[in-house]
DNA sequence: TATGAATGAGTGTTCATTCAT
DNA sequence: TATGAATGAACACTCATTCAT
C-alpha cells in the first residue's frame, strides 16, 4: 500500500539508515578523529560519494547519529510509566533498565559522551534536550517522596545529579578496569538489588543512625 | 645559586614544562586528535620544531602528560592518611577534596578521562596504576568498617565502584550542563556534607526502613 | 571495443604509466633525494594526491621503476639470440646495441645505476637479477671461445667484468664530459667498430707480440 | 719557528680538515642528501654551530670536498713519471695502482662519481679539472705509440676513454656485486697483469688474426 | 671562537570532499 | 541515483641555518 513516491522514500529512509548505522559502528571503534568516509563507506557496503548524496559531511553524520539516537528518548516514557510503583521495585527496575542498557551500549554510549564532552554545540544540547527532561522527572519524583515524608529533606538537584552520575560513572569504570575486572562477574539483578539499597538505606547500620 | 650546568638544566626543564602546559591545555579545548601541534606551539609560543627538541611526538606529548600528571598520585596519600579519622568526617573530607580538585581541574579531567577511554593501551595503565590503587584504599576502608559492623553488609567491591562512579559522575553532569546548570551556584562544603549523608543514610527517613 | 570494465583498466593503467614516467623523469633530473612529490605531480600534470592512489608511497615510485624498466632483461634476450654468429659481427652488434641504448637512455640509466649504489636492497636486487645473468651469458660465451681456442686463455670472470665495466664505464666518461665533449661527435656505426677490434685485438701491432 | 698568528692559522686549517674529514665520511656512508648537519658534527665532535663557522653551507662542504681532495690530482704526477717505462710495465703499474685506489676508496670514489652526475656544475667543473688533464696525458700517451708504431692506428680520443671507463665501470660491477662477488677474491697484482695482456693483446689468439 | 637550542620552510602523506561518468 | 578517481589543504615531522650565550 504505497504509491511509487511512498516506496521511493522508503528506500531512500533505508539508506539514510545504513549509512548512519555504519558511522556509529565506525565512530565507536575508532573514534570521529581516526574514523576516515573510507571506513565508513567500506562498513557500509556504500560508495563514498553515495554517503555524500546524503549526509552533508562528516560532522553532518555525527550530528544526525545524536538527533536519530541521542535527542530522542525513548528513556523518559520509562520513567514516566513507573511513576505509581512503589520505590523499591521502581528505583531497582530503573537502575537494571539503565545497568542493561549500558552494559549492551558501552562503547556507543561512551564515544557519543565524549563526543558531548569535546564539543560546545553538542554539550549545550544535548543538556538542553536530554539531561534537562530526564533529570527533571528524576527531580520531580524526588520531591514528590520528599513531600510525602517518605524520603528525607535532601538536596534533590544535587541527589538527582549524583544519582544519574553514580550510573554513568559506574560504568565507566567498570568498562576501564575492562574484562578482567570485577563488575563483569557480577550479576545485573543482584547488582541492581544492591544498588537500590545502598541508594535506599545508605551505609550505615540502622541502630548507628546519627 | 647553581653552576652554569644545573642552571640550562632548569631552564631545559622549564622549557618540557610550558610545553607541556600548552600540550594540555589544547588538549582539553580541541581533544588529542583534532588538536595540532602548530596549535600547541601557538598557544606555548614556541616554534613548531622546538617542540620536536623535547619531545618526540604527538604521541609522546600525550604520554607525558598522563606520567606527569596522572600516573603519579598524590590522592592515594590522602586516603592513607584519613584512614584514622571518624567516618563522617573522613567521607566529608574526602569528597569535597575530590570535588574541589574536579571542578578546579574539570576539562583536562574529562580530556584525560577520553583519552583514556579511546586509547587501550592507556586504558590498562590507567587502570592498574591509578584505579586500581584508589579503589583498592576505598575496599580496604569498607571491609573494615563492614567488619566491625558499623557499615552494613554491602557488596564491598560494588560499592566502592559506585562511590568512585558517582563522583566523577556528578563531575560530569555539572560539566555537561555549563555554567547555567544548577551545579555551579551550590556551594562547596554544603555539597560535599549532603552528599556524605546521603552515602551514609541513603533517601529513606529513619522510620521508614525496609 | 572493451567492456566498460577493461576500459577502466586501461586508463589506471595509463594513470600508472604516466605518474611512473613522471617520475623517473624528475628523479632522473634531481636525484631520487632532491625529488619531491609536489615536482612529480607537476611534471605528470596530476594532483598530489592521486599520486597516492596508485602507488603507495615515494619509495614505492623508484622500487616500480626498477621493476618495469630494470629488472625486466629484454637484453638478455638479445644476448640469447646472437650466440651463433660469428665473433666480429656478434661483437659489434652488441657493443653498437649497447652504446645506443646507453646514449638513449642516459640520464635514466645512470640516474638508476646511482640509486642501486646508494641502497643495499636494491644493489642486491640488482647484482641477483640483472648482473648475474647478463654477467653470466657473457662469461658463457666467453669460455665456449676460450675452449674452442678462438680466444686466448683468459680469466673469464674478469675479463666479462672488464668488458661490461668497459661499457658502463665509457658511456659514464662521455655522460660527464658533456655535449662538448669528443664522443657526441664519433659514429656510433665507427665507434662499435673500432671498440670490437680493441677487445679482439688489443692495442698492439701483430709483429710487436711478446 | 711560527708566530701567534701562525699558530692560529694551523690550528684553524686543521678545524677545516677534521670538519671536511668527517662530512666526506658521512656523505660517503648516507649520500649527500641522506645526510645531516648534526650527523657530520657527531663524526667530527664539533658543534653544529661551529660547522658554520668554516663553511656555510651544506652545499659548501659538498663543493670544498671536491677542490679539496677530487680537484687536486697527484694522479696525473704519476702519469708523467712514467712516460719513459716500457709499455707493459707502465700500463700495469698504472692499472695497479688506479685498482688499489679503487678499492681502498669505493664508497669514497663513487659518492663522488654520483654526486658529479647529479651536479651539473660539478660535472663541468670535473670534466675540465679533473678528466681533462688525464685523458689528456693518457692520449698523448697513446699518440706518441701510434705514431712510433708500437700501437696500431686507434681512434685515439675513444680508446682513451674506453680504457679509463673499464677502470672506473669494473670497479663499479665489483662494488655492486659486494662481497659475494667474484672480484673481491681476485688478487690485485694479477689482476693488474691480465688487464694489461688484454689491452695489448686482445682477446684473439695471434694466428686467429683477421 | 665554540656552542647547541630555536627556528620555520619544506617534506611525505592523509583524507574530506567533489564531480565526471 | 551510485560510483570511486581526482583533488589539494592540512597534518606530523625534519633539518639546514641562525644567534644568544
Amino acid at each position: 500500500m504505497g504509491t511509487r513516491q511512498e516506496k521511493k522514500e522508503r528506500i531512500t529512509e533505508q539508506r539514510r539508515q545504513q549509512i548512519l548505522d555504519a558511522a556509529l559502528a565506525v565512530f565507536s571503534r575508532k573514534g570521529y578523529g581516526e574514523a576516515t568516509i573510507p571506513d565508513i563507506s567500506l562498513e557500509a557496503g556504500i560508495a563514498v560519494g553515495t554517503i555524500y548524496n546524503y549526509y552533508e559531511s562528516k560532522r553532518d553524520l555525527l550530528l544526525s547519529i545524536f538527533s536519530t539516537y541521542v535527542f530522542t528518548q525513548p528513556f523518559v516514557k520509562l520513567l514516566e510509566h513507573t511513576l505509581e510503583m512503589d520505590d523499591r521495585t521502581f528505583l531497582s527496575l530503573l537502575i537494571e533498565d539503565r545497568l542493561d542498557f549500558g552494559f549492551e551500549n558501552m562503547d556507543r554510549f561512551f564515544f557519543l559522551l565524549s563526543e558531548v564532552q569535546r564539543d560546545p554545540e553538542l554539550r549545550q544540547q544535548y543538556s538542553q534536550e536530554v539531561l534537562g527532561p530526564v533529570l527533571g522527572l528524576l527531580e520531580k519524583y524526588l520531591e514528590s517522596r520528599v513531600a510525602s515524608r517518605v524520603f528525607r529533606p535532601v538536596n534533590i538537584s544535587m541527589v538527582a545529579r549524583v544519582l544519574g552520575g553514580a550510573m554513568i560513572g559506574f560504568l565507566l569504570l567498570c568498562r576501564i578496569e575492562g574484562e578482567s575486572g570485577p563488575c563483569r562477574s557480577m550479576f545485573r539483578k543482584e547488582l541492581a538489588t544492591e544498588l537500590t539499597d545502598f541508594v535506599l538505606k545508605g551505609l550505615l547500620q540502622s541502630e548507628d543512625r546519627t
